[in-house]
DNA sequence: GTAAAGTGTCTAGCTGGCTGGAGAGTCAAG
DNA sequence: CTTGACTCTCCAGCCAGCTAGACACTTTAC
């Protein structure tokens, strides 16, 4: 037996995420939202998946992926099954990216620990100094 | 006795570096450069620390920094001593901000690894499914 | 029924980070 | 001395990702 979700309009779907309106109509009209069609009024509606949604999307968008991506990987995700092979090799690239991305950060934390401890420390080591 | 070190014109930044001419005057412009003066025919002389300034700034854009928040670094850096108190709050915060990433990055890879191997494996764990 | 709050679309504008083109000056080769 | 490559500045435009405003319609509260 499942219950009859209550359906959101997006007033507070902003209000709950965050984010201002505009932003969500916005993500909606480039199809990141599934929105659960529209009321007689023509209101948009969503189930409360969509704070999840949100969430993946600021996340994902704070490491740097386009909000095409993040379409892209949503799409995956609301198929459901197997990606084709084709998303599978983006997903993988990705993956790998993502793995290089945490690497270069990391070298990022020294350089800029470099700068707070004092720098002087360690002047002009060749090669990779900025 | 220091050698006399040669200088380098746009062009061939440009062609060592793999970036535009356009971008680099672009840099250059908004101050992150730092160039060596001009010719008397007005054009821009770099050293070669130039290279190791724009890996640093292609590594750290790619990582989400901004342009200006690049240059603060840069300046820290090309001040040579140790950053005021202002700029080491800055430092910290953005040494966390890192380690966040770090984390979300990490959490993003599971994400999409979860799409990658199968995902219906993982239905619907509540909280934080996409 | 009426006012206020909420939502809709549409169009336009903004910021950051480039990128392209015009028009002019500089420099190196023949 | 001219030609071609290189560089300069300036100004305009592009893309992503919003954001603001105008104006109309819907819903809710009284």
């Amino acid at each position: 037996m499942l219950v009859q979700e209550e359906l959101k309009r997006i007033g507070s779907v902003a209000k709950n995420s965050g984010l201002p309106i505009k932003t969500i109509r916005y993500y909606d009209e480039l199809g990141l939202l599934k929105t659960f069609g529209r009321t007689e009024g023509n209101y948009r509606q969503f189930n409360s998946d969509v704070f999840g949604r949100l969430r993946f999307i600021k996340r994902a968008q704070g490491l740097g992926l386009s909000l095409l991506e993040i379409k892209e990987f949503l799409e995956v995700h609301d198929q459901g099954d197997l990606p084709c092979d084709h998303i599978k090799v983006k997903l993988g690239e990705k993956l790998s990216q993502i793995e290089q991305q945490i690497q270069q950060l990391q070298i990022l934390k020294q350089e800029l620990s470099g700068l707070l401890s004092g720098w002087k420390t360690v002047p002009e080591h060749s090669e990779d100094t900025i």
